[in-house]
DNA sequence: GTCCGAAAAATCCTATAGGAAATTGGGTTC
DNA sequence: GAACCCAATTTCCTATAGGATTTTTCGGAC
């Protein structure tokens, strides 16, 4: 038997052409800086990356999962239509009810949850107060505003992976493209970000209580909080 | 002006060769007569199929969805491993959720929702005595069994479409073809079938009712019970 | 018999080419 | 001026080719 190896590679996951397009094509995709129904052409995205159409055809195949993009036979992709009320009420609802099941599910593993969410809050303060130093200045960094996304993904995300349903995980990373795209319309408001850290705070400190009951009222209300925030900028926004 | 088309054509969606890959594929596997772990070469599928490598591909990654294969960078594709006990209960646990969920959205919508569930309970319970006839007779059909399936997925997904939320339908369509997969182990007993589709006319019978409360209690008694065969099976089948 | 290593085969992955369909643009007719 | 039709271009889609990597096979050493 050999002496296990020092530097362990083993551990980098391989990675294909095909998922290095689909993570530039995702992030310029969340970045909002493409219009809502324009067309994706592939030929024009792989001249733009440098590479061949194919691999390129696969990343778009892959996108179709996060709903970011829309494709219809022979006619190609588009970036998919900004949303309707409708819409973003399905939204809501569908991800109060996956919230509210994780929160539930992982109350009980507060020895993995705990240590995760404290450091998840920790960086989501520091990047709310970031987005609202800028935000006061006037300069809405992308930058910042981009990792202040992150963080707030982090803390929902860290959640349903101590939920141990891999399939909740599953769903809830499904709609994490809908979701993100979702955030940045709310962010314009001035103590948006200072309500959700406060939201969150409280869910924190539910959970922390170890009272299950508490802390999926708090996700419920920070889910109506963000909603009520994303109707009121869909109203504001033209 | 021109008078409106007679045949109106309009409606029936193109496809590309690559969705129809994904169809044989799809059918494949959820027939079930490919072994788990198993290999998908895709040159060898698209000989096997008469076409390029290059519609396969992409009909893999959208397969990739589905959860029936993992794909593996530079290494290819395998078949799904079967599930283990506690990838079952995850499974169940999601599924209890979201038809719950799906149920409570739908009763409201009970003119729409109430004649598409009896014809979908007419035709299960056709299928059901078709199956129960076939195993008393110890010829195990595939033909009609894969029918049996279709119905009792009918039956579930007539609920979703009236939930009208968008996201429920898809997240229930994404656990659709792993659900297919263990559906075919719980047919061997004997009268599971029809134990199904009691528990189905128990859900139909409320929601006839009105009774928003007996439907759920009803449809969280079907999937419990569903589980409860399936692990039955899962220990019985050596 | 088992383990190891190199050659051979199979497979994955990307690039390129060309046919088919859709979109665009311009000219004509009413 | 608006609607229509046809040509030109763009774009999608599939097939083919070849390099890179993995898997398998086979021979030899312990």
């Amino acid at each position: 038997m050999t002496a296990p190896l020092p530097l362990r590679l083993g551990e980098l996951e391989r990675r294909g052409l095909r998922d290095r397009v689909y993570d530039l094509v995702l992030e310029m995709l969340l970045q909002g800086d493409v219009e809502p129904g324009s067309r994706l052409s592939i030929d024009t995205l792989a001249k733009q990356l440098d590479v061949s159409p194919t691999p390129v055809r696969e990343a778009m195949v892959q996108l179709e999962r996060t709903g970011l993009v829309t494709r219809e036979a022979l006619k190609g992709y588009r970036v998919a239509p900004p949303f309707g009320p409708e819409e973003l009420a399905e939204l809501f609802d569908a991800r109060l009810m996956l919230e509210l099941e994780a929160t539930r599910r992982a109350a009980p593993h507060a020895d993995l949850l705990l240590p995760r969410l404290r450091e998840a809050h920790d960086l989501h303060r520091a990047w709310a107060e970031q987005v609202t130093a800028a935000m006061a200045a006037g300069e809405p960094s992308t930058r910042v505003t981009q990792e202040y996304f992150a963080a707030d993904a982090a803390f929902h995300r860290a959640i349903f992976e101590c939920a141990s349903n891999r399939f909740l995980l599953a769903m809830h990373d499904d709609l994490g493209a809908l979701t993100h795209r979702l955030r940045q319309a709310v962010i314009r408001g001035a103590n948006d970000v200072e309500e959700a850290h406060a939201e969150h705070a409280a869910v924190l400190e539910a959970l922390e209580r170890g009272d299950v009951e508490a802390a999926t009222a708090s996700m419920r209300a920070h889910i109506e909080g963000v909603r009520t925030r994303s109707v009121r900028e869909e109203i504001a926004g033209d």
